[in-house]
DNA sequence: TCCAGTAACTTGTAAAATACAAGTAACGGG
DNA sequence: CCCGTTACTTGTATTTTACAAGTTACTGGA
């Protein structure tokens, strides 16, 4: 479905995609391990819940997210990053030095690796 | 101005600022040596002309770009990248990677810089 | 001198996206 | 049988975005 895009532009395209505030946080939350809703809920930033129901569908549909169903009763989901979703991650890992690197308070990849154990 | 964020994450900051689908579409075309108004009006997206110009207002005041008035009369104006805003160029070439790599469609870098000739 | 044209925006409003609060379904454990 | 948890959905107010039109400050040509 490429719905009528702006240009054929590759970073145009990938902004249709990933162009907002919350998607690429839920793709960091998904490299860093997480894996299921209330997880990716109860990161600092306090998606709400009907933007991340939202944007977990449409990373399905495009692709880059996978979900499983790990138990039937009660039923419960885990989410992982396909090839394509994995790819995501030295777009990712730029916008991380960046933000290190020019905005005053932020972490480093080093003191976020430090925080997860 | 910090004006309160959502976490200290460097990619949530980061996206604080540029997350959104026009942002770095600007950014792009400073990169690629485009300089006026009414050239990032010509982009091939149409950029609406209210958007681009809040867009450049905020990222000049978060000192991403400067703008120089390089004629009096008639007043006449050019953008350009600061430092801070020439280091999100790997930002940029990781979604232009991804993109070319996962959307059907999609230019190359190559592809581009043979357009501009 | 008047008029069309261009650059660089601003303003108004409708439509769409987002945020926030509350509610639902399907359990399991005490 | 009631409370808690996971994984969402629904409703609505607020904010953002999109689209159209208008403004200011000129230049160049008839």
């Amino acid at each position: 479905m490429p719905d009528s895009r702006r240009s054929n532009c590759p970073v145009s395209c990938t902004l249709e995609i990933i162009g907002d505030k919350w998607t690429l946080l839920v793709i960091r939350d998904l490299i860093m391990g997480k894996k299921t809703y209330s997880e990716f809920e109860q990161s600092p930033e306090s998606i709400p819940t009907n933007i991340l129901a939202e944007r977990l569908k449409r990373l399905q549909s495009h692709g880059i997210v996978r979900r499983n169903q790990y138990q039937e009763r009660p039923p419960r989901y885990a989410y992982e990053l396909t090839d394509k979703g994995k790819a995501l991650k030295p777009v990712l890992l730029a916008m991380m030095k960046w933000g290190h690197e020019n905005l005053a308070d932020t972490l480093s990849l080093e003191d976020i690796r430090r925080m997860q154990k």
